[in-house]
Order: structure tokens, then sequence, then C-alpha cells
RNA sequence: GCCGAAGUAGCUCAGUGGUAGAGCAACUGAUUCGUAAUCAGUAGGUCGGGAGUUCGAUCCUCCCCUUCGGCACCA
């Protein structure tokens, strides 16, 4: 006799037990046309399944929050259907979970899937939704279910029962003549799937994500409650696209990649006026907590390497340069163990610590080909490192004021919103249990004393240490992992590091190993998106531009320019024999800031017609209050 | 590294088994113009690299490189 509690507090109760869909249909007609799924004790499950006990339920419509999940989840079983039905046996179904922004199917099929399937694919969808099959959920025998998927050759679906719990149910939906093992919930009826989907891209995967495993064919593909938010959001994946660092690096000549240096960025005068002003900023915000800077050789002797533990774990991923002496070096793909050599120079005392030492670290990590992507994730990059030697009582303090430190920074860049993961032992690992039990304990004191939200992020700590990383989320809601902060017990350890505490003995400090930007081609990278190449006045590469209308203005846009230069702006001059709509669309599309206009009427007045980039308005103002606004503009924001 | 797709002028792209085309950019000339493209002309390519098939390959086949989309990896 199930008393049922709704979400607005009244209680109803029945006498037997009692399915979600009689509930929706006691409320009301309506809402039980609408019902997708219920949600029991926070718990969502199919419509059909017959409640038991008391419980506090929600009926799961297309406009909760909860059924995209349910409708991309469907989705995919759609997909899933259709290519039985087009390909049968020469395919195999393994996994399709709903995702961010929709879902995608894993296929095993010995032919690649093509464009052309894709669209098959898609037009069948519509066909198994406009049917509107019933999906109906079956518990079965173990054994029995092996048995069957064996039978119908599908091979995953059998290996993967025998890793589901002893104590959980085999769940089995169908729909139409597609029969799978899969743990629900489900819509009630394919129909209810509506029709704003759409396959989006072939991709290829692995099974159980491993890849020693079975190469799998994954299809992509984006789902939602409406056609209208399907258009929004295809609209908004063209907006993503066109905000490509890669896109506008060229358009703004920023930068450029080319097949003899995979990996590597050659930075043009602009992009590196860009980067040169980020390293300035930080140089700067640096100082200002206490830092020291330093720099560490690039190339280091491949026995420093095995010490660090680097040349057991990263060989392979490491560049080796090799002399005439025999000599096996190096280049660096971290700066830390460099850090510690000067560390180690002369007797460090505990009045030493803590040491913030920081370096603008250029490494070079040979990483898998396939990973390579623009400037984001490249083979040569500089990380803006830091490690922080101390007492272990110290760790709580820095960490803290590391993360307020962080902060700031990163709202400089106007990124307010940011995440927190916790990272704790991985599998593979320097270092005792005890050690670890310590970092983790000390790293976890340090994050609940920022008093900050963070998540867990099992197993994805350091080989050396547990870390917290951090994420940032963008002008259009992405998120980029940056910043980062590691409690290391193990590498001063190794590389025997001491500093004489206030007893007069040795002891051992501890590291904190620190980025924020994490690398600066990737921050970059992260900025030009953010921003979509209109930076602000403090970061463009070309502040403002003179431009004239005629000659007659070519005497008078020389002494403005002189002007702006003086006031220590970057500063260009458009003197061309074109016409001023094509110099103001030039610059427009160059991202340019600030255009400043001069005519005749100008050089007469001593003025500027000012023209902001994105807007279509102009402003006359005096020469001098144009050059102090546009000065003031371009002051790097401080903490 | 794995699966799939792509690589043609500086850029964006079209095209064909008979040694290549457009627009923009560049260059030259004309135009001196008031807030998102003035007009005309000229020049520009070993069609990613190598091998093969063919009388002949940018096009077909194979190998390699690079890029793109994912996966895996990311100290």
């Amino acid at each position: 006799m199930p008393a049922i509690t709704l979400p607005d507090g009244s209680v109803r109760r029945f006498d037997n037990p009692v399915s979600g869909a009689e509930i929706a249909k006691s409320i009301g007609a309506g809402l039980a046309k609408a019902a997708l799924a219920v949600k029991v004790d926070g718990e969502m499950i199919d419509l059909v399944r017959m409640i038991e006990k008391d419980a506090r339920i929600e009926i799961v419509t297309a406009k909760s929050a909860d059924a995209l999940d349910l409708l991309r989840h469907d989705a995919a079983h759609v997909l899933a259907e259709a290519a039985k039905e087009l390909y049968g046996d020469k395919v195999q179904v393994t996994f399709g979970p709903s995702i961010e922004n929709g879902f995608y199917y894993d296929f095993h099929r010995d032919e690649p899937f093509t464009p052309e399937d894709l669209a098959r694919l898609e037009k069948r969808m519509h066909e198994i939704v406009d049917r509107d099959e019933p999906i109906t959920r079956e518990v079965w025998n173990r054994d029995q279910a092996v048995k069957y998927f064996e039978s119908i050759g599908e091979r995953f679906k059998a290996e993967h029962i025998s890793t589901i719990p002893a104590d959980e149910d085999i769940s089995i939906y169908s729909q139409g003549r597609f029969t799978d093992l899969c743990t629900g919930p489900h819509l009630p009826s394919t129909g209810k799937l509506g029709h704003a989907f759409k396959l989006m891209k072939l991709a290829g995967s692995y099974w159980r994500g491993d890849a020693k495993n079975a190469q799998l064919q994954r299809v992509y593909g984006t789902a939602w409650p409406s056609e209208d938010q399907l258009k929004a959001y295809l609209h908004q994946l063209d907006e993503a696209e066109k905000r490509d660092h890669r896109k506008i690096g060229k358009e703004m000549n920023l930068f450029h990649l080319q097949e003899e240096a995979v990996g590597s960025v050659f930075w043009h005068p602009n992009g590196w006026t860009l980067y040169r002003t980020l390293e300035h900023h930080m140089r700067r915000r640096l100082e200002e907590v206490g830092y020291v800077e330093v720099k560490t050789p690039q190339l280091l002797d491949r026995a420093l390497w095995e010490a660090s533990g680097h040349w057991e774990k990263y060989r392979p991923n490491m560049f080796i340069a090799q002399t005439e002496d025999e000599k096996i070096l190096a280049l660096k793909p971290m700066n830390c163990p460099g850090q510690v050599q000067i560390f180690r120079q002369g007797l460090k005392s505990y009045r030493d610590l803590p040491l913030r030492m920081a370096e603008f670290g250029s490494c070079h990590r040979y990483e898998p080909s396939g990973s390579i992507h623009g400037i984001m994730r490249v083979r040569a990059f500089t990380q803006d490192d830091g490690h922080i030697f101390c007492t272990e009582d110290q760790i709580t303090e820095e960490s803290v004021r590391f993360c307020a430190f962080l902060r700031s920074i990163y709202k400089d860049f106007g990124f307010e919103d940011v995440a927190i993961k916790f990272s704790d032992r991985p599998a593979v690992r320097a270092g005792t249990d005890e050690i670890w039990d310590k970092a983790e304990g000390s790293l976890k004191a340090a994050i609940e004393a920022t008093g900050l939200p963070y998540t867990m992020n099992p197993g994805e700590g350091a080989f050396y240490g547990p870390k917290l990383e951090f994420v940032l989320r963008d002008a259009i809601g992405r998120d980029w992992q940056c910043g980062t902060l590691q409690v290391d017990f193990v590498m001063p350890e190794r590389l025997d590091a001491s500093y004489i505490g206030e007893d007069g003995q040795k002891h051992r400090p501890v590291m904190l190993h620190r980025a924020i930007l994490g690398s600066f081609e990737r921050f970059m990278g992260v900025l030009i998106e953010h921003y979509a190449g209109r930076f602000p006045m403090w970061l463009a590469p070309v502040q403002a531009v003179v431009a004239t209308v005629t000659q007659d203005g070519d005497a008078y846009a020389a002494e403005v320019l002189a002007e702006l230069r003086k006031a220590g702006l970057r500063a260009e001059i458009d003197l061309r024999n074109e016409k001023i709509n094509y110099k103001v669309r030039e610059h427009s599309l160059a991202k340019v800031p600030a255009l400043l206009v001069v005519g005749r009427k100008e050089a007469e007045g001593r003025t500027v017609a000012l023209r902001r980039l994105g807007g279509n308005a102009q402003e006359i103002l005096a020469l001098p209050d144009v050059v102090h606004r546009l000065k003031e503009e371009a002051v790097a924001p401080s903490s």
C-alpha cells in the first residue's frame, strides 16, 4: 500500500503497487500523455515499473532537466536499432550513452561507416520514431541472457554481462525487433524521441575505452526536445567554429605551424607581441606575491631524469640528444628537477622557506601524433611553472594563497567561473603509501581551508603526488583545464633537497608544483577563442590604427601616430590611397580595438574621429583626450 | 599510436586520364574619396612527397608525410 508523495508535498495512497504511468494518469490526462519517466526517491525509472514502497516521486516530462539524458540515451538506442535493421549481423552493438549535447553509439563492424551510411542511418531513425514502437523492459536470467546474445552474434553484449555485479538485475529492453541489454531507463515508446536529432560525425574508439582492445566505430549525434533547441545548438557550433584559434591565428597573422616543426609554434610579430604582453603581465603579478624567477637548462643529463623517476616512466615521451662524447642528454619535459638543483645550491635554512620559485620554462614532450592540436597541445611549450619549497606546516597557507592568486589572475582575463578537481593517487606511482596518505591529507586540508568547492577525480594524480586541477569556463561556456597545484613529498627525497630546521637538523622540504596558465601556448589558444580574437586593449597586438581619408591628412596623421606611440601604445598608420570604407573594413576585420580616422576636418581642428571595434558610431575628440583615454584603457589589470 | 576523412595559387575553394581555374590578397596604373570591399590591367601553381599502372597521372593503385574529427595519451 504505497503512499506516494508528489513534488508539491501532497500524498496519494494506492491499494496496490503502482506504476509511474498510473500515478501520472491519476493526476491528469495531460500529464499522462506528457510523462516520459518517473523519478522515485531521486532515481529515474521507467514509467511502467511498479513502485511497491512509500516514495517521493516526480513525473519526468520533456520540460524536466532529466528528460535530456533520457531522450539522448533513447536516441542512441534508436540509432542502434537503425544500424541493426540496415546492416544486420554485419554490425555488432556495444554501448551508446547520453553525453553533453547529445549521444554516441559504438559499433563493431569490419567495414568502415561512410558519410552516406550516416545519412541512411539518420533516415531510418526518423522512420523508427514514426513507427512509435513501444519500449518494454524485462529482467532475464543471467545465463539465459548470455546465451541469447551469443546466439545472435552480439559477443560484446555477452561479454559485458559477465562484468555486471551478481546482485544487479539483467534488464533487457526491446523496441520493435531490437532487443538490448541496458540498465535503462527508457522512454515509453520511440515516438516520444521526436525528430529534433541529427547524426554529426564518425570517429574511432576502443572497446571499454582501452587502446589494447578492439577498435570500434563511433557515431556521434545530437538530440533535443525541440527543433528550435536543435537549431540553436547547431548555431552555437557554428559560432564556436568561428572562434577556432587556428583560424583566427591565421586571419590575424599571429602564428603558423608547418611540417618541419610538428608541434612547435612559429610566432609571428603580432602573436609574439601578445605572448610577451602575457608574459610581462605574469612576471609582474608573480613579483607582487613574492616569487623569485629563475631559468633552468634545456638539456640535462640522463642521470638526473633517472634520479627523478621521469626516465623510467616517461622515457618514450622525451626528446633525447646524444653527442660525440656519448653522453645522453634529454630536453627537459619538466622544470622541477632543474629547480631542485637551484634549491640545492648552498645550505638552505628554515628561514628561507617558503621559497617561491617561478620559471617560464620551455619544455619538450614527444606527444603522440594524434594528440597534437593547433597551439593547444604541442610538443614544444612554455609553462608558467613554479615550485614552492616549504615545510609541511606551510602547505595549507601556501595553497590557500596560491588559489587566491590563481583566481585573481583568471579574473584579469574575465574568467570568473573556475571549477576545481582533486586528483588522488594513480595506480602507478612513486613513494610509499604513508607518504601518499600524508600528501593527500595535506592537500585536502588545504583545499578545505580555501572554502572553495571541488570534486574528486580518483586515480588521476601525478606519479609523485596528488593534485588540484583548475578548470576555467570561457565566454561561450566551454571548459578548459589550465592551472594545477601538486603536493610532492617524493621529488625532494629523490633529488636530495634539504634545509636546516630550527633544531639544527637537516629536513626535507615539501615541493608544491604549481601553474596557472598551464602553458603559454595553450593559454593563448584559450584566450584567442575566449575573446574570439577581439582582445581587450591591454592585450591587443595592435591597439590603434590611424587612418586617413585623403592625403590631406597625412602630415597630421603622422603627428597622431607619434603621440600614441609616445604614450606607449602599439599603434600603426594607414596612409594608403584607399577609400576610408576600405580601411575601416580591413582594420575591423583585423580586430583592431581603436580606429582613429583623420581627414581635413580633424587636421584643422586637431581632433580625431574615434571608432571602436564592434560599434559603428564615431566620436570626435581632441587629440590629447583620445591619447589619454586609450592609454588609460591599455593599462593591464592589477589585483 | 589507433579508426576515418582531407591536402590544388599567399588565403578561401572549383575542376579534369590529354601538363589547371575563380574570388580575395599581391604587383602596375588610374581614382583623392568621410566610416565594413573604387575601377582596369599584370603576374602567380613540380596540383603534399615518393613509387607504380598507362602512350600520357593533379585525377587510378600502393607507401610515406602533414592536417582535420574522434579514441587512447597528457609528468
